[in-house]
DNA sequence: CGATAGGTTGAGTCGCATCAACCGGGGTGG
DNA sequence: CCACCCCGGTTGATGCGACTCAACCTATCG
């Protein structure tokens, strides 16, 4: 399967064979976690990077009277904070959604990496630009899509994404939210996520069944997502 | 009034005087825009850095049906465009909203301070983290808050938003987002929008008159909104 | 002085939330 | 081995927040 952040990484473009090494070795031995739990609490301070090797986690906010909002979503090869040049920027609560393996890079072994040659930096600014891209379509479906778009659109987002891991062909891959995660990620009920699932269930565009999500027509799901993967891709350097 | 983005930059530091010298030479012909331009369209290539040095800017998408999302706003001294090290990278759309002035930085110079020492890059990480962190606010706004919060969290935002570059006491700032564009901002309708300001003006919480925004209670208000403001402040280096 | 952009108001509707049960399966403990 | 529980999912009834449509008002500007 190989290393699922060295391959995000390497999406704009092969990593010297030392760097490649050297993050090898950094994320070798990955802390297990359950599902749920906190890896990072909010407010905490931050002197290593976490990278989700398999598993997935999320940021989210839970508002003062309870209400929880998650706000980004991490699937294996994720890097959570790309901000590593930043000590003791604080961040908000992250946490797993799954059980998964996280590991726990020094935020100093990154910085030397960085300092190594502009590659590493780029790459990283590469991730960076990516989560904010998502984060800000994300902005989009919450602000201006209806139940059913979002829940599509974060159907076909996830495929794609996972997709760019190896961990999805484009019509099928894991889906361990459950409706609840669904609705704090969606900002919706779980009530009406369970209903607009059914939705998509009776019109035969996904099955979605022990933790598996299957896009039988994903073009017909994107078209009425109106997702655009542009957005997940990178152009050039 | 000085040098707006020069005033963000050392919000977390100050930076060397060669440096301070260098963006200001960078910054000293903004291009004018009117209110309502395109700055960069959708899909273009990004070659050079876009710093707002006076009036505001977002970016947004437009869905194919129309619907608008304005997905962040940039107020003076911001960049819109802290990836600079990605030659080629696609953005969405950047408007103005208001007149305004904006320099056109060649990503070239950015980068070339970049690899003149630490401190720059850093400045320029504490940017795009900032804005991640104003982008995942919005999402738990847009999400999980009712519209009269939403307004209230975003006027909150604002007003300290510009008390970190001069522009307001905390208590009494520019407003010149039509109530059109606060509805594509917070994914409200317009109606919806002038409703809730009605009532926020009726509770004698605010005063909103020829785009500019009276908060006559910032601490009523912050509690409505549950604005804690300590996603907006960097803690230290 | 008409045109236009922004704001205001009212009526009617709908999407989604809320509240409240109930179901089914897998794990646990007696 | 069964009873129980708990979690995730499902279903129905009801209500509200916000949207839509449509008109009208007001200030600004050419």
């Amino acid at each position: 399967m190989g290393n699922p952040f060295i391959r995000r990484l390497e999406g704009d473009g092969p990593l010297p064979g030392e760097h490649r090494r050297a993050l090898e070795a950094l994320t070798a031995r990955p802390q297990a976690f359950g599902p749920r739990e906190d890896v990072v609490r909010g407010g905490d301070e931050l002197r290593t990077a976490n990278v989700v090797m398999s598993g997935w986690a999320c940021r989210y906010k839970i508002l003062p009277d309870g209400r929880r909002q998650i706000v980004a979503l991490f699937l294996p090869g994720d890097l959570c904070d790309p901000y590593v040049p930043l000590l003791g920027a604080v961040d908000r609560a992250l946490g797993t959604l799954t059980a998964a393996a996280v590991a726990k890079v020094p935020a100093q072994a990154l910085r030397a990496l960085m300092a190594e040659g502009a590659g590493f930096a780029e790459a990283l600014w590469g991730q960076a630009h990516a989560a904010v891209e998502i984060q800000r379509e994300w902005a989009v479906s919450v602000g201006r899509r209806s139940a059913l778009e979002r829940i599509a659109h974060l159907f076909c987002e996830v495929a794609a994404r996972l997709a760019a891991v190896g961990l999805s062909d484009g019509a099928e891959c894991e889906m361990p939210l459950t409706q609840s995660d669904l609705a704090d990620t969606l900002g919706l009920s779980t009530v009406h996520v369970n209903r607009v699932l059914q939705e998509l269930r009776a019109s035969g565009l996904i099955e979605l069944r022990n933790r598996r999500l299957a896009l039988h027509d994903p073009a017909a799901l994107a078209d009425i997502a109106m997702f655009d993967p542009a957005y997940l891709r990178r152009r050039g350097s």
